[in-house]
DNA sequence: GAAATTTCTCAGAAATCTTCCAGAGTTCTG
DNA sequence: CAGAACTCTGGAAGATTTCTGAGAAATTTC
């Protein structure tokens, strides 16, 4: 996997916590460095700025195509560039996100690009317990039972779902969940807790997300 | 399967995308490499471009018939070549797409290629729940009842029906089913989206497209 | 070449979502 | 038990996203 910004920050942002997944990145800083990095070193997952001192995200893109080289990209752009920029970029495998992105947003698009080249086999349906969140219907079930739910909502039981039986901080929520340059209040993380309770639990034959006073939440599933 | 293009940017964005499809691509930039590459290689298609540098796609395809080689073409033309001149050249399986294309007609067209010459054992029918899309007659029908759709909404549609209960985006909509060069905002999506809710709802016993707010839009089928 | 159809843009309306706040409720501590 | 700290939740303002009709432009049909 490759990272491509020249924004140091967001950089380290985004190889850290892909490191921490457990996938093995490099970085490059900018549009030469990223092609010399995918020549020498075929990375299975590109992440690549569009807006770079040097060569576009888009010459990049052009270059190692022309090389032969169909790795496929996750483009970030800056959510102003008019979206209608990013159209034609989205071949075959690829994807792009806007910047400012949540990390959790990033990662649950590189999985889908990697499910749906096939280098990844790792399933599109996360189950804990009563419930099943379908990544690729951006569905939610309880019980069997579909709950509808807000993107914010959606993203945040994502989260809590892919760590259950483990309490998460408000502030390790904020940081997965919201955009990296949200300067809220953590309250927003109690009232959207809130919000899922409010739509799982009248379903649930128990009570999925449990609060951990003074630390964090946490979701409750099969006993590990 | 060969791409003959000698804008680069043309032949990444089909090789790319064909890729992506599963097919095995070569590439060949001009008339010459192309008939080396289609002796040499024996491609089980060709998209050729009509226009190329040194020996038109006419004279490519002289020269390969006169071998002997008898691999359907797909031929890529300008909209304003008139087209009687080419209509001519399409003998036996061979078809053709005026450029611009979209990258779902190409692949439309490739997929009719290859049932017609039996190289390809795909359904010619969709069928999503009460949905059905007859792709030889280009004919949609709801509970059977058919329905008349203009071409975009019909091209709209069948990208849908091909990724059931699956989340497009508007971008990757906007990718596959509008023309390559196409630079206009992604309302026309929503646009159209209206369009089609208006004639298959009203037939269809529970609405069909699935707005995923946030996120993009969804044809709903029978749970998997 | 006139009429019909289709494509595309735009803008207002409608629906939904996000955020913050404040008061009520709960748990903890001494 | 009393007060402090923390949490829950409804309400409301404001922002964002989506829907849809109307009309202009392009294209096709007859």
């Amino acid at each position: 996997m490759l990272v491509v910004d020249d924004e140091p920050n967001i950089r380290d942002l985004l190889s850290a916590s892909l490191r921490f997944q457990g996938h093995r990145v490099l970085t490059a800083a900018n549009g030469n460095e990223a092609i010399n990095q995918i020549v020498d070193n075929q990375p299975d997952v590109v992440l690549l700025d569009v807006m770079l001192p040097d060569i576009s995200g888009f010459g990049v893109t052009k270059k190692i195509r022309s090389l032969g080289i169909d790795v496929p990209i996750l483009f970030l752009t800056a959510r102003d560039d008019t979206e209608d920029k990013v159209t034609g970029l989205t071949v075959g495998g690829d994807d792009y996100v806007t910047k400012p992105f949540s990390l959790d947003e990033i990662i649950a698009r590189i999985s889908a690009i990697m499910r749906r080249t096939g280098r990844d086999q790792t399933q599109s349906q996360i189950v804990v317990g009563e419930l099943t969140i379908n990544e690729e219907a951006h569905e939610v079930s309880v019980k069997g039972q579909v709950v509808d739910l807000s993107p914010t909502e959606y993203q945040l039981l994502r989260y809590l779902a892919t760590n259950p039986n483990r309490v998460l901080t408000k502030a390790q929520i904020l940081d997965h969940v919201w955009e990296y340059d949200f300067n809220g209040e953590m309250g927003i993380v109690e009232s959207y807790v809130s919000y899922l309770r409010k739509k799982l639990d009248p379903i649930s034959s128990e009570p999925l997300i449990i609060t951990k006073r003074g630390v964090g939440y946490m979701l409750k599933g099969p006993k590990a």
